[in-house]
RNA sequence: CGGGGUGUAGCGUAGCCCGGUUAGCGCGCCUGCUUUGGGAGCAGGAGGUCGGAGGUUCGAAUCCUCUCACCCCGACCA
């Protein structure tokens, strides 16, 4: 049997299996500038089903849909300067127009705090005008020059950046936590991705923000991933970009404001997550295609029938609202498809063949377990599929549960910490007394930096230096 | 930025050390027939500025110089 497929296994050289998966299901290419990469249309139509659950969610919580220009004065971008000094090594300029040169240089979005701040001062008058929530759908610029990754690490990559104003610091705050919650109920429910979520170090946060709320996830190889951040700016831009309002006290204030976000770093863990050596495994709610429907005969008179009988499946599971799609065509065998729609992940296979005519059955298999079942044609078989890509999308859940578990150790004592982080890694649950002298040690003797702090206090010792420590924090080696 | 490596058809590669027919092979692609329940078979066919520029030579994929791109290992990094 020749080899086709994905040539690695996953436990055995993960790198090179999540790039062959992504190229290999067809989701995206290679460009020719390094570090960006197309997204094509199996892809683009994961990350659509994306932005339009999300979407719905954000509309529900009184967001609205903006777009903003992709070119930023250098003025804009550096009036607020920690938030400038974050950037400007990332940063691509356009310096020219056709030969000409441009006066002042114009920089390509990295985010779009700045160039929608400048236009939230002049909207924003009175307190009537709050709060104001407004979500960009766009792509960003940063450059990567080294480690780049698919969906992981890319110079361009496509996201949501929500900004919203606030006259209260507590409504901020809010809005903050809201938006946090909001994207964990999306992980969870629609990717079927377990995290962690808590707040980001001082050293860890977004520049510019007061804090940042992350969503952290922990990859099969034990690195961590940044899911989505949630930053509580506070008055950190409404100040150098004057956005005042007029309070019902008739005096002037300052808005307070948030901003948060999640990108396609969020299929990036989706694959690496739920994949086995035979490629993508797509959780249902998530798939463009979760129903693929595969004729096998032998001879024209069959082929007739069966198309007949999917016809009228295809017809009934479009009627419920399944995506599916009739895999009829004449180039390859059926064993082919099989192994083809299995690489593409989707989530359950219908075969219908002469056999199964015979016996008013088909047969349907899960992605995830592989089970073969079979249901009678006759007996309203889209109902019994429905009910499995509901069984899936659960186990999927399940599993990744398991595994991410796997992953999460406690440690109180700072060799074993230092052991765990270089020989095991995943994500090493100690306390810390916050002090970015300890964190740096950390980072310097064994490369894992303070993925997030938990909420609850505690009282306990820090486990680098011994000081009291208030919290329990997430040690990891990250992406 | 420092060190190492690789560029030959859409993809994967042989040939290079030691210069000499028409640059070979596998996959894929096209045509036809037979096939189709776990990656089908046979027959025929199309497809190459050998990354680019310059040089050595009667003659360069092969030797030399420069250059570009990509990959790996380090340093740096929302």
């Amino acid at each position: 049997m020749v080899k086709i497929g994905i040539t690695e296994k996953k436990d055995e050289n993960f790198s090179e299996w999540y790039t062959q998966t992504v190229l290999k299901a067809e989701l995206i290419d290679y460009s020719q500038v390094k570090g960006f990469i197309i997204l094509r249309e199996y892809g683009f139509s994961i990350w659509e089903n994306i932005q339009s659950i999300l979407d719905k969610k954000f509309k529900k919580d009184g967001t609205k849909n903006a777009y903003f220009p992709l070119l930023i004065p250098e003025s804009l971008l550096n009036r607020e300067s920690e938030h400038f000094k974050g950037f400007t090594p990332e940063v691509f300029w356009v310096t020219k127009t056709g030969d000409n040169d441009i006066e002042n240089k114009l920089a390509i979005r990295p985010t779009s705090e700045t160039i929608a701040y400048e236009s939230y001062a002049k909207w924003i008058k009175s307190w009537r005008d709050l709060p104001l929530k407004l979500n960009f759908w766009n792509s960003v610029l940063r450059a990567e020059i080294k480690d780049t990754k698919p969906f992981i690490r890319t110079s361009e990559f496509l996201w949501q950046e929500g900004h919203t104003a606030h006259e209260t610091k507590e409504e901020a705050e809010k809005q903050v936590n809201v938006m946090l919650k909001l994207y964990k109920d999306f992980v969870n429910e629609y990717l079927a991705l377990p995290i962690l979520t808590g707040k980001k170090s001082d050293k860890e946060k977004f520049v510019g923000a007061d804090y940042t709320l992350t969503l952290e996830g922990i990859m099969p190889d034990g690195k961590a991933l940044q899911m989505g951040t949630s930053h509580q700016l506070g008055q950190n831009f409404s100040k150098p970009f004057e956005i005042s309002f007029l309070g019902k006290d008739e005096k002037q204030h300052f808005v307070w404001q948030t901003s948060w976000g999640v990108s396609w770093r969020l299929m990036g863990a989706l694959i690496m997550i739920h994949g086995d050596d035979k490629g993508l495994i797509l959780p249902p709610k998530i798939a463009p295609i979760q129903v693929v429907i595969i004729p096998i005969y032998y001879d024209e008179g069959k082929k007739n029938e069966i198309i007949k009988v999917i016809e009228k499946i295809k017809e009934q599971l479009d009627e419920k609202g399944v995506r599916s799609y009739v895999d009829s065509s004449e180039q390859h065998t059926p064993g082919w498809k099989f192994n083809q729609w299995e690489m593409k992940g989707v989530p359950i296979r219908v075969e219908i063949g002469p056999k199964d005519l015979d016996n008013d059955s088909l047969v349907v298999v899960k992605r995830n377990s592989r089970d073969k079942k079979n249901i009678a044609i006759s007996d309203n078989p889209a109902d019994s599929i429905i009910k499995e890509l509901e069984v899936i999308q659960e186990e999927l859940f399940e599993s990744a549960k398991m595994k991410h578990s796997e992953m999460i150790f406690k440690s109180d004592e700072y060799n074993e910490l230092c052991n765990r982080l270089t020989n095991d890694r995943g994500f090493i649950k100690s306390a810390w007394c916050g002090s970015r002298e300890c964190e740096d040690k950390i980072k310097d003797e064994t490369g894992a930096d303070v993925r997030l702090i938990e909420d609850e206090a505690i009282s306990s010792s820090c486990i680098v230096c011994g000081n009291d420590a208030t919290n329990s924090v997430y040690f990891a080696k990250s992406y």
